[in-house]
DNA sequence: TCTTTAATTATCATTAAATGATAAATTTTA
DNA sequence: TAAAATTTATCATTTAATGATAATTAAAGA
């Protein structure tokens, strides 16, 4: 354990599943002297990276809202897509949520979302949340402008059940390629139904997607057309918008001094 | 530059003001070889704590989002206090935006809000932004509970104007604290007024404060019964929804295995 | 396209810091 | 108040970071 890896492996053992830790459990966990992890958490705790809570435990430190806070504020992509969500929401014409995604890791996360006032399930796309890759069109229209080696290596980080469904998904993914949107139905959540369309740029190495989520009993066949025409004319829009924040920063960054 | 402060260093080179930086520069700025540079950011590359964009560019990496979504889980505060920012709000005779901030560092932080649908302007409050300690009425709620040799480095890291303004800011914290709720019009944004309390758990360590902002042209005398009324009472209600979450912790950890 | 310049990675001897065993101090609990 | 647990301090040893330089790769210009 050294470098970052150091306080990194420490900052990823706080989870929603377990939001707080004593020092001598980290040190067990890391199989780590305890002089050491003291020290370590010590100076987490002076940058604010930790918080030291009631009982001798530790949870993660206030700094993550504020870097959060910048992040919003210099994400090309969260940047661009975030004032069109409330939009793309009413415009369709069922309740949604609805939802930009990319790649993180292996794995498909949220970046931004925005749910309608009377939307009543949750869903499990929430800001931050780590999604599975395969599975749900909103990572799907993330995987699926993905190809050679990169996909395959991504692909081979997911446990499939058998040969069979992998090749499937492989062959379902040059379909939705043709079609240019993705239409899942339960894989995430049940009763939920997914719509997505990729966003991307090259320059910025953005890959990511734009999607509505809805409860499948309020799906009539008849919306698929407002909500692919939605989906399509929104994920441009977005694309757009990066390339003139694209535009913006090189301005920026060359203005003379 | 070493242990954690080496990474946090370069962290914190990224604000609002300045949302991307190249190797050279941070190299300049730090005075620091490139080769470490390189080196160092590489690193927080592969932990998604820095991320590269267009033109050997370098900006806040999604790891960010991802803490702030454990934060928002973990942190007693915005647990207790989130759910009923809302309620607040709705409560409040005349739109406002209603605030749970901390202290962070000799700064105060907005670590979670919400704002009526019809309230038209900005307020400087906003999730993970620093704010000054000792203008409007959100910080002084929290610097109000402050006492003894704290309140003193705390002050002491502040400029006042003069001695008499840092006096008479002393004494009006006592008339506050007897008082039992801040006022404040102005102070941080003109055309605005702040009414707080103050929020604490001393076994959890949390020195905080509510807060409702409101246009001063949408008030009126008459309010401000009301205002103190829904401050006070979501205040102590969220003190004990913290005592709550302080036990359920307790309890959690202590369950036999 | 080729050429030049800038950006990034690799190497490695030197320097500096992290480690972890132990002891001491402090805080919490019984 | 005593005992136990937590946290800090110390320091010889180990290990990793540093930064000058060279090599490679990518980007920008001609």
């Amino acid at each position: 354990m050294s470098g970052f890896q150091r306080y990194k492996k420490i900052l990823d053992l706080f989870s929603e599943d377990r939001i707080s830790w004593t020092v001598s459990e980290i040190s067990n966990e890391l199989k780590t002297p305890s002089s050491t992890i003291y020290r370590i958490v010590r100076e987490m705790v002076v940058a604010e990276f930790l918080e030291s809570a009631a009982g001798s435990y530790f949870r993660l430190g206030p700094a993550f809202i504020k870097y959060n806070r910048t992040i919003n504020l210099s994400d090309p992509l969260i940047r661009a897509g975030q004032p069109f969500l409330e939009k793309l929401a009413s415009e369709n014409p069922i309740v949604s949520v609805n939802v930009l995604a990319r790649l993180y890791g292996n794995k498909v996360m949220c970046v931004a979302d925005y749910k309608s006032p009377f939307f009543k399930n949750n869903t499990s796309y929430q800001k931050g949340k780590l999604m599975p890759l395969i599975y749900g069109a909103t990572s799907r229209a993330i995987i699926m402008q993905i190809t050679g080696r990169r996909l395959d290596e991504l692909i081979n980080s997911e446990k499939f059940f058998s040969v069979d469904e992998k090749n499937s998904f492989l062959e379902g993914l040059k379909v939705d390629r043709k079609k240019g949107y993705c239409f899942t139905q339960g894989q995430v959540d049940k009763g939920l139904i997914g719509f997505a369309v990729s966003i991307s740029n090259k320059k910025l190495g953005i890959e990511a997607s734009l999607s509505s989520i809805f409860n499948s009993s309020d799906f009539l066949l008849e919306h698929e057309p407002i909500i692919y025409a939605n989906l399509t004319s929104y994920g441009l829009l977005v694309e757009k918008y990066i390339n003139e924040i694209f535009n913006d920063i090189q301005n920026y960054h060359h203005k003379p001094n």
